[in-house]
RNA sequence: GGGCGAGUGGCGGAAUGGCAGACGCAAGGGAUUUAAAAUCCCUUGUCCGAAAGGACGUGCGGGUUCGAGUCCCGCCUCGCCCACCA
C-alpha cells in the first residue's frame, strides 16, 4: 500500500511544487526583466510591444476573481508576443492614493500609509501567485513620494501653462493642429511686447484681432495677475460642490445618494459654491473628440467618450431686459441713463441682457418665455419686489437639493416667475422671465429661451404654468401619424383635406397635441421683418427647412449684434481638489496678498506631512455655511514656509484619486529615474501602449483624464505621441449567482439549498427560488477569493478557467463547479508526457516521426491557437488545446516531435506546467525563451472535406470531396448522390449554388 | 427619458450570410475496481418512431436571400452607461 502511494506521488501532477519551483526559477533568472534602449544587452532591432493592465486600487479585501481576468489575458498575450520575437513591456503597479484607503483608515484608526502598505503587499503576493510575467523591477506606487514628485511636477506645468487657441503648428506626428498649451512665459512675452492686448472681458487677444484692446502696459499689477490666472490650465475657481458638514468634506457626485445624503453615514449634503482647483480640460474638448477617431478602441467606448464631451452647435442669443431697453426707429435704445455703450452693440458687449445658448435658433419666433437657473447671477437683480419672497424661497430650496435630487424626477416641472420681462430680439415681443431648476447653471450660459412648441421640457413647463405655446416648425405627416396613434387619438383622417385641418390645428395651438415636436421640419409662424419694428432686418424664415433656417437666422443675429454662432460642450472643467488627507499635496504656495506660486522643481516633492490625526473635521450638521478646512491645515509646521523673506502657506488641498493614474503608464518606462518622469529615449521607444486591458467602468473618466493629461504633455514636448493607448480592450465583468424568491427578493447562495437539477429552495422556509445572475457583492456572499481556488487547483488551472469561461469582453458568471474540468485538462496534459506511476516519460513516448494524422492535428492546432490569440479569442484557443489533447490521449504512440511544439503552444496559458514538461522533455532553457512554432500550411489544411448537399435549402446528403475540388466536380458529385437524386426526381433544376469546400444547394421545382 | 450591448440545449458558451449547438460542465450508460475515487470509452437540443427515418428548432412578429443565429424593419426581456445638456 505504502509503495503504491509512493510511486503515485512520484508521478502525479503536483501543481503546488511545480508552480513554486518555476516561480522561483523566473525570479532567480530574472526571466521577465525588460531592457530599455541603451541598457547593456538591449536589442532595439526587435519590434516592441507594450501590454498594460489597469493597475489595481489596493483595497483591504484583497484581489477578487474579477481582477485577474484581464491580467491573465495580458499575461498570455505578453508571453505569446515574447515567443514571437517582440521586446515586451509588461509592468504592474498600484494606485495607492485615494478615498477608500482613507475611509478604511478612519474606520480602523490605523494610518493610511500603514494600511496601504499592507494592502499592497497582499496584492503583490497574490499577483505573484498567478505566475504573471511582470517585470517587478518596474513596480510603481502612486503614493510614493518618488512617484508623486512628478505628479506634482506635471501639475506645476499646468499651473504655469496657458492654452493658445490661435496657435497653428505641425505636431510631432505631422498633423496640422490648431491650439496648444504653452508656457505662461510665452503669453507674458507677447503681452509685454504689445503684440497681444486684453479685450473687454479681460481675455488676451492678438493686437491685430481687436483694435479696441487694452494694452498690457496700462493694466495695474493686480489686473495683470488676474489676466494671467484666468489663463492658467490649472486654476482656482468658485464652483458649486457637494458639501457635507457632518463629514467635514466635499463629496463627489458618486458619493451622494439619490436621497441627497452621503453614501457613507447618510448625512445631509448641500450644494455650496467653494473655491476649488480646476483643470481646463475643456480647452482640449475638440482634440479629445478628433483623436478618438484614430485609436483602436471598442466602438461603444468611443461613443461614450464622444457623448461625454457632448459637442453641440447652435447659437448664442441676447435677450435685452424689457425695462432697460426699447426698440425705436430701427435701433436698440437703452433706457438706463448711466449705461454708456462704447462702439456698436455686439454679442459680447450688450449690457442689461440675458444671454442664452440654443441649438435651435430657427425656433426663436416660438420663444414664449425665458428661464434662468436658480444660481444665475441675474436672478437677484431682475426679480420684481412683489415676487422677491417667492423667488428667494425657490432659489434657497434648489440650492439645498443635490444634483441627483434635482434630476431624479424629470416629469414634474417647478419654477417661479420673477416678474421681469425680456425682449425677443427677432420680433420685439416681451416675454416673461422665470426661474426653474430644470435649467442648469453648468451648461451653456445657465439661461435658456423656452420654446414649448419644440422642446419636451419647455412643453411640460408651459402646460403646467399655462404659458402660450406656438408652433414654428411644421413636422411631416409621419410625426402626426405616430403621435396621434401613440396617444390613441382616433380619427386620423384619410383625405388630404382633413390632413390639412390637423396641420392647421397644430399651427394654431400645438398645445392640444400630447407632445411637442422636436425634430426637423419646415419653419412656420416666423414671418420676420415688417410686422414689428425691430432693429436691422428681421429675416423671415417661413418655408425654410430647419437646417437653412438655422443658418439664416444665425447670420441675422450676428449682423444685428444680438447673437453669434456657437459651439458648446457638455464637458466641464475638472474639479481637481479634495479636502482629504490621503492624496498628493498641491505644489503651490500662497502668499499673504493672494499671490500663488508653484514650488520650484528642485524642491519637489512636496511631501505629504506625517499626521497622527488625519481625519476630516466634522461640523455640526446645521452649520451649513462655515467653510471646511482640510486635514492638512492641522499640520501647523508644514503649512507655513519662508521664501525670499516672505511667508507663504502651502495649499491645504490634495489631488483626487485619478491624478496618479493619469500618467503611470509613462513612469513604468523608467520607474527609478530621479530627475525626469521618464527618459525621452525610452518614451520614444515604448510609446504608445499597444494593448491596454481593463474594465469598462473606466470607459469615460480615467481614460478621458489620462488622454487629456497626455495631450498636455505632448503640447509641451514631453511625450511623442498624441494618444497614449493605441488599442483598448474591455474585459467583461465576472458575475456571481444569486437566487430570487417569488416576491423578487434576491438572496445569496449561502441561504439556499440545492435539491436537484435547477431546483433550489430557501434553507429557512423551503420556499422555491430561481437562480439568477447578479453582481458579485459582499452582501450576497457570492464573492469568490482566488486564493482558495489556487490552493485547491493551482494557478495554471485558475488561469485556464477564467480564460475559458467565455469571450474576454463578455460578462459571465463564475461557477466553481466548472473549475475541475480545467484541472482535469492540466492532468491530462501532464499524462501525455509523464507516466503517472513512475514519474518518468510516458511509455507512449517515442522518438519516431509522427504519423500523418498526428501531424495534421498538430499543425491545425498551431494555426488555430495562433490565430485565436491574435484576436484575443482565448476561450476558443483553449478549445483547440482540448481538441489536441482529446486526439492525443487515446494514442498508443506520442512522438516527441508532436509533443514539443504543443508544449510551446501551452506555455502562455499554463506557464508553470509547460516549463516543467519542457524540462522533462530534456531541455535546459526556459520554455518562454523558445520561438513560437510555425505551422505548415499544407498540413494545417484538410485534404478532403465533407460538403453538405441541399435541395431547396434542406440538407439531403453529405459528400466527401477533395478540398480543392472545383465547382463542376462538386456539382457532379452532389448530383451523383442517391438521396439527392430521389429528392429532385421529377423536378426541373432551376439553379445550382456551389460554395467551394462548404456546400451545394440545388434549387429544383 | 436617451444611448449602447445582449438574448442559442439543464448550465458556460461555438459558428468569414453556407452542415446550429465546436469545446467544457452537468447528467446517463459501459470498461476497469472487492468497492469507491480517479482514469478510459460511449450517449446526451426537442418531438414522433421499436428502428430506419422524419418533423421542429438560435426571445417574438415580419422582410431581404437559393440559403438568416448572423443582414433589414417592428416589438418583448435583460444588462450597462448617461440622465432636465437647451
Amino acid at each position: 500500500m505504502a509503495g503504491t502511494q509512493q510511486t503515485e506521488r512520484r508521478g502525479r501532477y503536483d501543481f503546488t511544487a511545480i508552480e513554486a519551483k518555476w516561480q522561483r526559477y523566473w525570479e532567480e533568472h530574472q526571466s521577465f526583466r525588460t531592457l530599455n534602449p541603451g541598457d547593456p544587452g538591449a536589442d532595439t532591432n526587435k519590434p516592441k510591444f507594450y501590454v498594460l493592465d489597469m493597475f489595481p486600487y489596493p483595497s483591504g479585501a484583497g484581489l477578487h476573481v474579477g481582477h485577474p481576468l484581464g491580467y491573465c489575458a495580458t499575461d498570455i498575450v505578453s508571453r505569446y508576443k515574447r515567443m514571437r520575437g517582440f521586446n515586451v513591456l509588461h509592468p504592474m503597479g498600484f494606485d495607492s492614493f485615494g478615498l477608500p484607503a482613507e475611509q478604511y483608515a478612519i474606520k480602523t484608526g490605523v494610518h493610511p500609509a500603514v494600511t496601504t502598505g499592507k494592502n499592497v503587499d497582499v496584492y503583490r503576493r497574490q499577483l505573484k501567485m498567478f505566475g504573471f510575467s511582470y517585470d517587478w523591477d518596474r513596480e510603481v506606487k502612486t503614493s510614493d513620494s518618488s512617484y508623486y514628485k512628478f505628479t506634482q511636477w506635471m501639475f506645476a506645468r499646468m499651473f504655469e501653462s496657458w492654452y493658445d487657441e490661435k496657435w497653428r503648428w505641425v505636431g510631432a506626428e505631422g498633423e496640422d493642429t490648431v491650439g496648444r498649451a504653452r508656457p505662461i512665459s510665452t503669453l507674458t512675452a507677447e503681452l509685454e511686447a504689445g503684440r497681444w492686448g486684453v479685450d473687454s472681458s479681460m481675455q488676451p487677444v492678438r493686437a491685430k484681432d481687436d483694435p479696441d484692446r487694452k494694452e498690457w502696459a496700462d493694466l495695474s499689477p493686480e489686473q495683470r495677475r488676474r489676466v494671467i490666472s484666468n489663463q492658467r490650465l490649472a486654476f482656482v475657481d468658485e464652483v458649486s460642490v457637494n458639501w457635507c458638514p457632518a463629514l467635514g468634506t466635499v463629496l463627489a457626485n458618486e458619493e451622494v445618494d439619490s436621497d441627497g445624503r452621503s453614501a457613507i453615514g447618510k448625512h445631509p449634503v448641500f450644494r455650496r459654491p467653494l473655491h476649488q482647483w480646476m483643470l481646463r480640460i475643456t480647452k482640449y474638448a475638440e482634440r479629445l473628440l478628433d483623436d478618438i477617431e484614430g485609436v483602436d478602441w471598442p466602438e461603444p467606448i468611443k461613443l461614450m467618450q464622444r457623448n461625454w464631451v457632448g459637442k453641440s452647435t447652435g447659437a448664442e442669443v441676447v435677450f435685452p431686459l424689457a425695462d432697460k431697453w426699447s426698440v425705436q426707429g430701427g435701433a436698440w435704445k437703452c433706457l438706463d441713463d448711466d449705461t454708456k455703450i462704447e462702439g456698436p452693440l455686439s454679442y459680447t458687449n450688450f449690457p442689461h441682457a440675458i444671454r442664452v445658448y440654443t441649438t435651435r435658433p430657427d425656433t426663436l419666433f416660438g420663444a414664449t418665455y425665458m428661464v434662468l437657473a436658480p444660481e444665475h447671477e441675474l436672478v437677484e437683480q431682475i426679480t420684481e419686489p412683489a415676487q422677491y419672497d417667492a423667488v428667494s424661497e425657490y432659489v434657497a430650496a434648489a440650492r439645498n437639493r443635490s444634483d441627483l435630487e434635482r434630476t431624479a424626477d424629470t416629469k414634474d416641472k417647478t419654477g417661479v416667475f420673477t416678474g421681469a420681462y425680456a425682449i425677443n430680439p427677432v420680433n420685439g415681443q416681451s416675454i416673461p422671465i422665470w426661474v426653474a431648476d430644470y435649467v442648469l447653471m453648468g451648461y451653456g450660459t445657465g439661461a435658456i429661451m423656452a420654446v414649448p412648441g419644440h422642446d419636451t421640457r419647455d412643453f411640460e413647463f408651459a402646460k403646467t404654468f399655462g404659458i402660450p405655446i406656438i408652433a414654428v416648425v411644421m413636422p411631416g405627416d409621419d410625426w402626426f401619424e405616430s403621435v396621434l396613434t401613440a396617444a390613441d387619438v382616433r380619427g386620423w383622417p384619410e383625405g388630404e383635406e382633413d390632413r390639412e385641418k390637423i396641420r392647421a390645428a397644430f399651427r394654431e395651438d400645438p398645445g392640444t397635441l400630447p407632445e411637442s415636436f422636436v425634430g426637423d421640419g419646415t419653419s412656420i409662424n416666423s414671418p420676420g421683418g415688417g410686422k414689428v419694428e425691430v432693429p436691422g432686418i428681421a429675416c423671415p424664415l417661413d418655408g425654410l427647412p430647419t437646417g437653412e433656417a438655422k443658418a439664416r437666422i444665425t447670420d441675422w443675429l450676428a449682423a444685428g449684434g444680438v447673437g453669434r454662432g456657437a459651439v458648446n460642450y457638455r464637458l466641464r472643467d475638472w474639479i481637481f481638489s479634495r479636502q482629504k488627507y490621503w492624496g498628493e499635496p498641491f505644489p503651490i504656495l500662497h502668499g499673504d496678498d493672494g499671490e500663488m506660486i508653484a514650488v520650484p522643481d528642485d524642491e519637489l516633492p512636496v511631501e505629504l506631512p506625517s499626521m497622527e490625526d488625519f481625519k476630516p473635521t466634522p461640523r455640526d450638521e446645521d452649520d451649513v455655511d462655515s467653510m471646511p478646512e482640510p486635514p492638512l491645515g492641522r499640520a501647523k509646521e508644514w503649512v507655513t514656509c519662508q521664501r525670499d523673506g516672505r511667508t507663504y502657506r502651502h495649499d491645504l488641498n490634495t489631488m483626487p484619486q485619478w491624478a496618479g493614474s493619469c500618467w503611470y503608464y509613462l513612469r513604468f518606462l523608467d520607474p527609478t529615474n530621479p530627475d525626469k518622469f521618464c527618459d525621452p529615449e525610452a518614451e520614444r521607444y515604448w510609446m504608445p501602449v499597444d494593448l491596454y486591458v481593463g474594465g469598462a467602468e473606466h470607459a469615460v473618466l480615467h481614460l478621458l483624464y489620462a488622454r487629456f493629461w497626455h495631450k498636455f504633455l505632448y503640447d509641451l514636448g514631453h511625450v511623442s505621441t498624441r494618444e497614449p493607448f493605441k488599442k483598448l480592450y474591455n474585459q467583461g465583468m465576472i458575475q456571481g449567482f444569486a437566487y430570487r424568491t417569488k416576491s423578487s427578493v434576491v438572496v445569496g447562495p449561502d441561504e439556499v439549498e440545492q435539491r436537484g437539477e435547477d431546483d433550489y429552495v430557501l434553507k429557512s422556509s423551503g420556499e422555491p427560488v430561481t437562480r439568477v445572475i447578479a453582481k458579485m457583492s459582499k452582501s450576497l456572499h457570492n464573492v469568490v477569493n482566488p486564493d482558495e481556488i489556487i490552493a485547491q487547483y493551482g494557478a495554471d488551472t485558475f488561469r485556464l478557467y477564467e480564460m475559458y469561461m467565455g469571450p474576454l469582453d463578455a460578462a459571465k458568471p463564475w461557477n466553481t463547479r466548472d473549475v475541475p474540468g480545467l484541472f482535469k485538462l492540466c492532468q491530462r496534459i501532464w499524462r501525455l508526457v509523464v507516466d503517472p506511476e513512475t514519474g518518468e516519460l510516458s511509455s507512449a513516448h517515442t522518438e519516431d516521426t509522427p504519423d500523418e494524422a498526428t501531424l495534421r492535428v498538430l499543425h491545425k492546432t498551431i494555426k488555430r491557437v495562433g490565430e485565436e490569440l491574435e484576436q484575443l479569442k482565448i476561450n476558443t484557443a483553449i478549445a483547440a488545446i482540448f481538441d489536441f489533447v482529446n486526439f492525443m490521449t487515446p494514442r498508443k504512440k506520442r512522438p516527441r516531435a508532436a509533443l514539443e511544439p504543443f508544449v510551446l503552444l501551452l506555455s502562455p496559458f499554463v506557464p508553470h506546467l509547460a516549463e516543467e514538461l519542457w524540462q522533462r522533455l530534456g531541455h535546459e532553457a526556459s520554455v518562454g525563451e523558445q520561438t513560437w512554432p510555425e505551422y505548415d500550411k499544407k498540413l494545417a489544411r484538410d485534404e478532403e472535406v465533407e460538403v453538405a448537399v441541399q435541395v431547396c435549402g434542406k440538407i439531403k446528403a453529405r459528400v466527401t470531396v477533395s478540398a480543392d475540388a472545383d465547382e463542376e466536380s462538386l456539382k457532379s458529385a452532389a448530383l451523383a448522390d442517391e438521396s439527392v437524386a430521389k429528392a429532385i426526381e421529377g423536378k426541373t433544376i432551376r439553379k445550382v449554388i456551389v460554395v467551394k469546400g462548404r456546400l451545394v444547394n440545388i434549387v429544383a421545382t
